[in-house]
RNA sequence: GGAGAGGUGGCCGAGUGGUCGAAGGCGCAGCACUGGAAAUGCUGUAUAGGGGCAACUCUAUCGAGGGUUCGAAUCCCUCCCUCUCCGCCA
């Protein structure tokens, strides 16, 4: 969410800064919607304040043997009452105001860092660094067919269970997938980070302070009949961990990691990726997550980045790291590094993590602040993929298939699969 | 789902219409005492918004929202949550 203050006092600044992003905002209208809150706020309170002394006059009066019922006091009264009014109708505009006011910033989406490259769209983003040699030959297939192959999975009783785009993993493919979340979640552990197992049902609170709601509705599940949701991501539970709450400074930062399923209607995007286990509507992944002092953030989405890196590096997966641009970035993000994952089959990096710097956007958003001495700020919070547990496995499968129709396993993976090799069975 | 009890500051806890943002205690911080510490004493210690260079000051907040009143933590209504018992259940 923007900063109210920032809207009044440098509209500008602001309307430059979502410009990075491709968009075009005039903000004149919110400037003024939050003057004249500001305003309405000034003339309310100094009323109310009259109001109070009246208040107080009265009860003073009355203990010192007033008549309760006498001309005095009903003159005081009657000025109360006029007051009274008047603050009701101010407030009530105020009222209106204020709730406009919210509505229409918590609509904008974050500014990007300062550090973040300009760019329109994803063409722009780049490419930081690479990792690992990639696996190029003719003739891989693809994850989905190795899968078919080695019946890891099945996606036409998916179907009859639920709809298209579900998955429902067997045997060897089942065991893959809870291998590489044990894996990653001791990796993460083995660094410090504190596992969470959160709800996967969120309320909207939750998702507002995230930045899904209101603005991404139609991409999440909801259950009709309560305030909740399937969450898309871990981010959102974790967000919420700590919402409405002050940490203190020495407590930060907090680091988290998280596995939980993921749940997203990807409406609009009919027609790609529908093979295999690239664009699910149930996936798993184990997510990273930092509250940190706004000064450290910058060295925080270097190690959270680094973090990720490693689940790769140790699963020997050659990736390369692009910085967004501005015009890719996503919602709530200020910078983001995505990792991108080598797929031999596919011959072509596929996103694999995401991991950003969302400075206090989700804090405002979701009021967390720390102290420090006297003064309260705003945290930055981070979030990270570490990774995403289906990609990987199509990353696995694709980089690791051998000419007999087996795959080889990285060794890393041995003590959580229990051998280095998946085999027709 | 049914019945009952309750939600007050970082925590415990008092407060049933008046000067209460809220006694007291704990915790925490500073100071004094001490060789140092403990104990003790004193002082301070919520959040958000507005005004002010600042000291400071105004407003709101006692689960949330509404209402009664000149005035509400206290009375009324609605909702949410927690606890206990019963039912159901992995």
């Amino acid at each position: 969410m923007l900063d109210q203050r920032l809207v009044r006092d440098n509209p500008e600044l602001i309307s430059r800064e979502l410009g990075r992003r491709g968009m075009d905002v005039d903000l004149t209208g919110l400037q003024l919607i939050a003057q004249q809150q500001r305003d309405l706020e000034e003339r309310r309170s100094g009323l109310q304040a009259d109001g109070n002394r009246i208040g107080k006059e009265v009860g003073q009066r009355i203990q010192a043997g007033a008549d309760p019922k006498g001309a005095e006091v009903a003159e005081l009264r009657q000025q109360g009452n006029q007051i009274k009014q008047t603050v009701a109708v101010l407030e009530d505009e105020e009222k209106q105001l204020t709730a406009r006011l919210r509505e229409e910033l918590l609509s904008y989406p974050n500014l990007p860092s300062e550090a973040c490259p300009d760019g329109r769209s994803e063409a722009d983003n780049k490419e930081v660094r690479r990792w690992g040699d990639p696996r190029v030959e003719d003739g891989l297939m693809e994850h989905w067919q190795i899968a078919e192959q080695l019946s890891l999975l099945d996606t036409e009783r998916s179907v009859r269970i639920a709809q298209s785009r579900f998955v429902t993993l067997f045997g060897q493919g089942a065991r893959l997938e809870r291998a590489l979340i044990n894996f990653m979640l001791d990796l993460h552990t083995g660094k410090g980070y504190r596992e969470v197992l959160p709800p996967v049902l969120v309320n909207s609170a939750s998702l507002k302070g995230s930045g899904q709601l209101p603005k991404f509705a139609e991409e999440i599940f909801r259950c009709a009949d309560d305030d909740l949701w399937l969450t898309p991501t871990a981010e959102v539970p974790l967000t919420s961990l700590h919402r409405d709450e002050i940490i203190p400074s020495e407590q930060l930062p907090l680091r988290y990691v998280a596995y939980s399923p993921c749940f997203r209607r990807e409406a609009g995007s009919y027609g790609r990726d529908t093979r295999g286990l690239i664009r699910l509507h149930q996936f798993n992944k184990v997510e990273l997550y930092w509250f940190v002092h706004p000064e450290h953030s910058e060295e925080a989405h270097a190690q959270i980045t680094a973090d990720a890196e490693a689940v790769l590096k140790a699963l020997e997966l050659p990736y390369r790291v692009l910085e967004l641009c501005t015009g890719d970035l996503g919602f709530s993000a200020a910078r983001t590094y995505d990792l991108e994952v080598w797929l031999a089959g596919a011959g072509a990096f596929r996103e694999i993590s995401s991991c950003s710097v969302c400075s206090d956007f989700q804090a405002r958003r979701s009021s967390i602040r720390t102290k420090d001495g006297k003064t309260t700020r705003l945290v930055h919070t981070l979030n990270g993929s570490g990774l995403a547990i289906g990609r990987t496995m199509a990353a696995l499968l694709e980089n690791g298939q051998q000419p007999d129709g087996s795959v080889k396993l990285p060794q890393a993976l041995v003590p959580y699969f229990g051998c280095d090799r998946l085999q027709p069975e």
